[in-house]
DNA sequence: ACTGGCTCCTGAGGGC
DNA sequence: TGCCCTCAGGAGCCAG
């Protein structure tokens, strides 16, 4: 499942594929997304430059000379460069045919995903708009997380998914970030101080900063990945692992179902 | 203004 | 071995 640092992944295996090239034309084999790709967006990108590709939250913008794709890659799609003349694999929805013949070629069997033109300024697309801080952004920090939860009555782990809070973190490192800082995921944002605002905080750079750092080391398979979804995971201390010992205390770490999402934690560390 | 519940979809994995 | 059922998850949308 694509979080953001396997879009981020991607961002970066693809930019130099991708930078200054024009595209030829977009073929789309299957337009039904989570929302359907519009029928002129072949249209709107057929002769155009690239001329960079940026990451907002989750979302990929392919910033062309005559506007801007957003990409969304959903829970199960990726975006891989094909060898030459490879034929389309089931789920295969789209490929972007690039003027030195380069192909990239979109994947998501659930389908989850988006291809929408967000014209000249994405910043305004009502899927972004609303978003809050990157998580490595000077906004992002324990005075902001403080600040906003005063109000709230949702748990923390609620808060820090909540997309027009911080963009861009998901279950898993959402999970991770609070087992670090040793805070209980069901606790109510309005009762965490600013201290341990300012931990968690810096907990969600570490866990997202090192998950990049290792998607970088596996960016070949990531490219060519042949059969394999193309994610990769850090080593992960609490996601999925109900019933393992704790790594600080060996207490055996316990699951939760928090906002319909399931949640892992230690039961003796995090309060 | 928030919050939780629902929804889209398919593949993986568990149980029998 | 094989079938069936449940579950997972991103995030927009809706109702309360």
């Amino acid at each position: 499942m694509p979080e953001l640092p396997e879009v981020e992944t991607t961002r970066r295996a693809l930019l130099a594929t991708l930078q200054g090239r024009r595209i030829l034309r977009l073929v789309v084999r299957e337009p039904r997304l989570r929302q359907p790709i519009p029928a002129r967006l072949s249209r709107q990108l057929a002769g155009t430059r690239i001329e960079t590709l940026e990451r907002r939250a989750k979302y990929l913008l392919l910033r062309t000379a005559a506007g801007s794709a957003l990409i969304h890659l959903g829970m199960s799609g990726s975006l891989r460069t094909p060898a030459p003349a490879s034929p389309p694999a089931p789920h295969d929805h789209y490929d972007l045919i690039l003027d030195n013949g380069c192909c990239v070629r979109y994947r998501d069997p659930r389908r989850f995903g988006l291809l929408l033109w967000a014209g000249r300024h994405p910043e305004r697309h009502p899927l972004l708009r609303s978003i809050g801080p990157e998580p490595f952004s000077d906004r992002f920090t324990g005075e902001y997380l403080h600040t906003i939860s005063r109000t709230r009555s949702a748990s923390v782990k609620s808060l820090l998914m909540n997309a027009h809070v911080v963009a861009g973190i998901g279950n898993i490192y959402a999970n991770e970030a609070l087992y670090r800082a040793a805070i209980h995921p069901h606790r109510p944002a309005r009762r965490i101080g600013h201290a341990r605002y300012t931990v968690l905080a810096a907990a969600v750079r570490a866990v997202l900063a090192e998950a990049i750092e290792a998607g970088g080391t596996t960016l070949r398979d990531f490219h060519f990945g042949a059969g394999n979804t193309g994610y990769f995971r850090i080593q992960l201390d609490v996601y999925d692992h109900a019933g393992d010992p704790c790594p600080r205390c060996k207490t055996p770490l316990r699951r939760l179902v928090i906002a319909q999402r399931a949640s892992y934690f230690c039961p003796r560390c995090q309060h």
